[in-house]
DNA sequence: CGTATAATTGAGGGATATCAAAACCGGTGG
DNA sequence: CCACCGGTTTTGATATCCCTCAATTATACG
């Protein structure tokens, strides 16, 4: 058992260290989540990743997306869910989730049982609704991006925002993070061409404000980045 | 009695109306919602909606909107309230709720106090369960709007929208519905500015698609509009 | 009527898209 | 070890959608 419960501790780490940041998680409720995952998968770049309308998955890494794809072909990414992050099937019409990179999933059925299960005033219950709230804020914020912020001021503030929820999920040390995405995914997320992104990173970088090496981001200076993005102090 | 519940039931139909969408209301439901609007106020335009972070609202004229402030001023409004809507405090750091006309609103404290006190299996709470998700939907419409379609297919969209949202709060009959907005409101929903706003609009009614009246707005051929709209059949 | 607000029009500029090609890069097989 | 290969990034040139600025007309309201 003592492998098998350090295996699943490791791929809810993102997930339980997500929650710990809206409430307190109390011995119980730590011990609750040493379930074990099941049904790992591992997906492939733009494989849908539910097969159901009723499943629900755990990220465990890379980049799963939210997008709604109009007729003509545009696809426009309204959400993308990092390691930590449950997806489910959106409540919208033309919408899909898939992976956005190769990424690896469980099924967060179980887990989302366990939670309904849970005391309503318990840490983790507290902690999974704010989460939600969370959630909510950061689709307010991508309104706010495509609707009011020029293509720099997007990069800038969608960067910022991913540092944050990376560290939040105990995997940045707020000033690197997993970058696994093709910049045609960061186009169709933040609304602009591909080549535009390019070039947009490119005066990113060229301004000292980021980094990109081997699959990994770093933020020169997370303070003026946020800056930059309209990130609230 | 009678003439207090009139004006009661007058002032929720809209919302009442809305929430027979998602499930058929009972017999008690109708009853329990037979409750005296509180605290009616009258708000001018642009003044700020709520006085507290706890306040609830219920719009019952006009548009209120949950807007973010950029610090150099410009403002994306993240969502439109219509009668029949509720508003809260959103969870973004920079946000306001503001009339976006002039509107009058009730207090919704006590009503939706009263729907947490309802079974969780009764059919209010069913629908406002439902409701919900449906606000959720109306925001990831909103993104891919302004992330992935131009601004003539924007303003498509968005009348489409607010069509199908009046119809189901009864103030439209599927092609008239209250037109309160100025284009300056309007370009802040759509991220575009007042002045294309005003042509995008011009060219929607030289395409018969629309005509406007004396506060209202008038859709010639609802299906046409959601066709270049990209609204799912 | 006169005044303020909103809608409309025109001219010109800028941000971003599109198109096309070239350089880069990690893997794979000869 | 090298040549190739598909996918990704980068670059250049041109087009376009939409913005900004500024002025004019329409509309509502006292």
């Amino acid at each position: 058992m003592g492998l098998a419960v350090r295996k699943s501790s490791a791929l809810l780490a993102p997930f339980t260290a997500h929650l710990s940041n809206y409430a307190a998680l109390g011995e119980e409720d730590l011990n609750g989540l040493g379930w074990e995952p099941a049904d790992l998968q591992l997906h492939a770049i733009r494989e849908p990743l539910l097969s159901g309308p009723e499943e629900v998955r755990l990220v465990t890494s890379g980049w799963a997306g939210v997008s709604r794809v109009l007729a003509d072909g545009r696809r426009q990414i309204l959400h993308v869910a990092i390691a930590g992050d449950i997806v489910n099937a959106p409540p919208i019409a033309e919408g899909e989730v898939s992976a956005l990179t190769t990424a690896r999933t469980i099924d967060a059925g179980p887990l989302l049982e366990w939670l309904r299960s849970q005391a309503a005033n318990s840490g983790v219950v507290r902690a999974w609704t704010l989460a939600q709230a969370e959630h909510q804020r950061l689709l307010y914020e991508q309104i706010a991006r495509l609707g009011a912020m020029t293509a720099y001021e997007r990069a800038a503030s969608f960067i910022t925002e991913l540092l944050a929820r990376h560290q939040r999920a105990g995997l940045s040390d707020g000033r690197r993070m997993p970058w696994p995405a093709t910049q045609e995914v960061i186009a169709d997320v933040l609304g602009l061409s591909m080549v535009h992104v390019n070039r947009v990173l490119q005066q990113l970088r060229r301004d000292g404000m980021i980094e990109t090496r081997s699959g990994m981001l770093i933020v020169c200076d997370p303070e003026r980045l946020a800056a930059a993005g309209f990130a609230p102090a």
